[in-house]
DNA sequence: CAAATAAGTTAAGTTTGCTTAACTTTGTAG
DNA sequence: CTACAAAGTTAAGCAAACTTAACTTATTTG
């Protein structure tokens, strides 16, 4: 059983991999994401190779071996089931959720979490619509997200996923009333700055660029 | 802001200098309730009095100053909040609440604790009838309780507090329906072996001296 | 009341997970 | 293609929270 550091060594590693880009994680990525010195996590990625957890070449780049990949869908699985569990039944904000679910993920037993899983009624994706992997470290089935800034003018499409890069841009979405699976409609797309105008619940809105970069989507089909 | 380890030990002084009895909390018995060396003990007093948590003499006992208290009880308070949670909400047993409780408590923040305290609509005792301190730290009042074992014969009663000993025991208890409230009536004592006979739920039950000894009850007013 | 035992302390050493500083390797830009 | 910057590693050191072993103080009891 992996410490605290470890869990967020292996998670953060696993996210990097598996984000769909094509370069591995490397050491100075995983400090930055951890907020730790190069040298720590040069250090850590030794020690977990030698409990077998992950493979590397010195000086190249690292991957989890299947042992270690199956130990960080479960910290990931904790997390964004906390995640869920926060928002849906205690009612907290997006902007909340996501630094509680960060020490929570590492203190919850499988069986607790089982537990929560069975209360929510198994969910498939987080308040972010992140997947959530299930007890066997098995992600739903993928679905094509589509980034805001490639919508067309005049589609209409759902928010499939919105990315937690500040609690503040969180909260500003909340509070115009763009949450997950709203139904928008592309009105207009700025290209000189990349803004999207949408329609949002009857209400025309403005979305800045660093929002749009945040945001995914699902074209909804014509029905 | 403590770590994991200062919290549990202020937990185990406070409730050790709080459970009635005269004598004040040492450092063999803190010891053994940690399951951790005399040593380590005897140096976080040092630690923890250098911090103002607490105060000491050298080979005398120690106890808790205000801040040192304040914080104790706020531990507490999210141990039992968790252990009411998860056997209320998750619907978890009297043995399996314990452990998770006891990793969660020092990994929540006041502000999370408090959405779960309203979420249960503030509830005053925990599944094992151990009151829970508000957000202030305040107690709910005191109730007069009496050991099972002072109980009178054709005395009618209500359980209310089962001292966690065992897992295997409270999972005995749960299986022949002794919970918390369950209301009982005392049928005959055996002064030889400590053994209680009583109804429950209409059935007569026998409770071995051990059981006995672990409850604490409340005589039912007759209306 | 002194001698044995229990309780408490101190000292030295360990592990984990960091740090900074100095160094090595790799990739890239002129 | 070389030199320099970026990325990565190694080394030395630190703090927290333990351990065991040796020691000191307090308490109990014959």
């Amino acid at each position: 059983m992996p410490t605290i550091s470890k869990e967020n060594y292996l998670k953060a590693v696993f996210l990097y991999n598996n984000r769909g880009g094509e370069q591995m994680a490397g050491t100075t990525l995983i400090a930055n994401e951890l907020n730790i010195s190069k040298a720590a996590i040069s250090d850590m990625t030794r020690r977990l190779a030698e409990e077998g957890l992950l493979t590397y070449e010195k000086y190249k780049g690292m991957h989890l071996t299947p042992k270690g990949q199956s130990l960080a869908l479960q910290v990931i699985r904790k997390h964004r089931l906390w995640e869920s569990f926060l928002h849906k039944v205690l009612k907290m904000s997006w902007s909340e959720v996501h630094v509680e679910a960060e020490r929570l993920e590492h203190h919850t037993s499988d069986y607790l979490i089982d537990k929560i899983d069975d209360y929510l009624g198994n969910p498939q994706y987080d308040p972010h619509g992140s997947p959530i992997p299930d007890a066997k470290g098995e992600m739903p089935p993928d679905r094509p997200l589509l980034p805001l800034a490639s919508a067309e003018v005049d589609g209409a499409y759902q928010i499939a996923h919105v990315h937690d890069r500040d609690p503040q841009m969180m909260n500003y979405l909340s509070r115009i009333g763009l949450v997950l699976n709203s139904k928008i409609k592309v009105l207009e797309k700025f290209d000189f700055d990349g803004c999207i105008h949408i329609e949002l619940n009857g209400q025309p809105t403005l979305l800045s660029e660093k929002i749009v970069e945040q945001i995914k989507v699902i074209p909804i089909e014509y029905v």
